[in-house]
DNA sequence: TGTACATCAGTGAACGCGCGTTCACTGATGTAC
DNA sequence: TGTACATCAGTGAACGCGCGTTCACTGATGTAC
């Protein structure tokens, strides 16, 4: 019995951020309150505070969680199409679009204006490990200055998945995954 | 006096949007609320009520508010450099960037999940304004289908502005303007 | 094996706060005559 | 020019609500002996 329920509940914790988790993308990030977590994970609204010193510190886990499933996303997606660096560097972009679509409140809370505790070690080291995968698939197109390429490649992605959640300008797109791979394609890489 | 002052205030809505203006420009699109607006304007509480009729409709109001400015930004910085398609287009991601940095809680209203009154005429009016900037300044580099032009052009631009308001990526940018100069290299637009 | 005890996760009541909204009102404005 | 009146913007009190947080408590767990 070293692990499992090692209390009352058996990990709360974990059970908060996952409902957190529910919770904004269901109703958006802005309906994130103590009270309804605690209540959908079945305790009462004074439980979290032995988890959470604050309404933050959960905010704060919430987004760490984010970046955990955003890596994975494009980690899957990379990992679905391995053959050329070009492949790997698109697959990463799909990840990337995939998971805003169908985590948009999460999404919007990690780029956006939402506060955090940004020392945060656990938020810090996923969200490092989200930048990372960035960093690697631009790494075989990097000229001069690495950074220019890592940042050409992210604006592109981070804008089209941005507008896309947003619902500007693409209202009428068909299949959004094909229109963004004509859109990479305006993305001169091999040239630097 | 066939205007100004037409009747207490004289034109409280308008206080009220500037005074909304500015506090998310203070304290974040979720500080915005009627109570502080009124107090910020210099009217009680329930004076609001008179010019809109809730909270969605004074923020609805902010953001169209917003997009004006934002098509204001984008005019400006095309016009102090109008020589060529390319320096158009460039001078609107700059008046894109500049929009973003000096407002990002308007910004982050404007393209994140704050929801608004969508069918607003005003907020329909003024947001399409800001995009038929974009589609002026792509229209010269347009392919088969100009939507890719015009989207990959304002994914870049809408992706590096986000990215630069929410801290990621370029911390240590001295010169966020000549950074996106050069990422904006590496947009390939003669060739389509 | 049994007992006393420290630990700690979860409870439920209570607090004070800011909020959107409602409502009867006041008083200034502009107009009809 | 003066008077009665309709209009309407703004007031201040009141409402009910959901919120984060605090606090004394309960009761289960794990441990020392």
């Amino acid at each position: 019995m070293a692990e499992g329920k090692p209390h009352h509940h058996g990990n709360l914790r974990a059970a908060l951020v996952e409902a957190g988790v529910a919770l904004v993308h269901r109703d958006g990030p802005d309906a994130l309150s103590i009270r309804k977590v605690a209540a959908a994970a079945g305790v009462s609204h004074a439980a979290p505070a032995h988890h959470f010193p604050s309404l933050l510190h959960l905010r704060t886990a919430i987004v760490a969680e984010g970046y955990r499933r955003f890596t994975a996303s494009m980690e899957t997606a990379i990992a679905e199409a391995p053959n050329t660096p070009r492949d790997a560097a698109l697959g990463a972009c799909l990840g990337y679009l995939r998971f805003a679509r169908a985590n948009s409140g999460l999404f919007d809370m990690m780029f956006g204006t939402t506060d955090c505790i940004h020392d945060d070690p656990d938020l810090r080291e996923t969200a490092d490990a989200s930048y990372a995968v960035l960093a690697r698939i631009s790494a075989p197109f990097a000229g001069a200055d690495p950074v220019d390429t890592e940042l050409a490649i992210w604006s592109m992605i981070h804008g089209f998945a941005s507008l896309a959640i947003s619902g500007n300008g693409m209202h009428d797109a068909p299949d959004l995954e094909e229109l963004f791979l004509r859109i990479f394609e305006a993305l001169d890489l091999s040239a630097r």
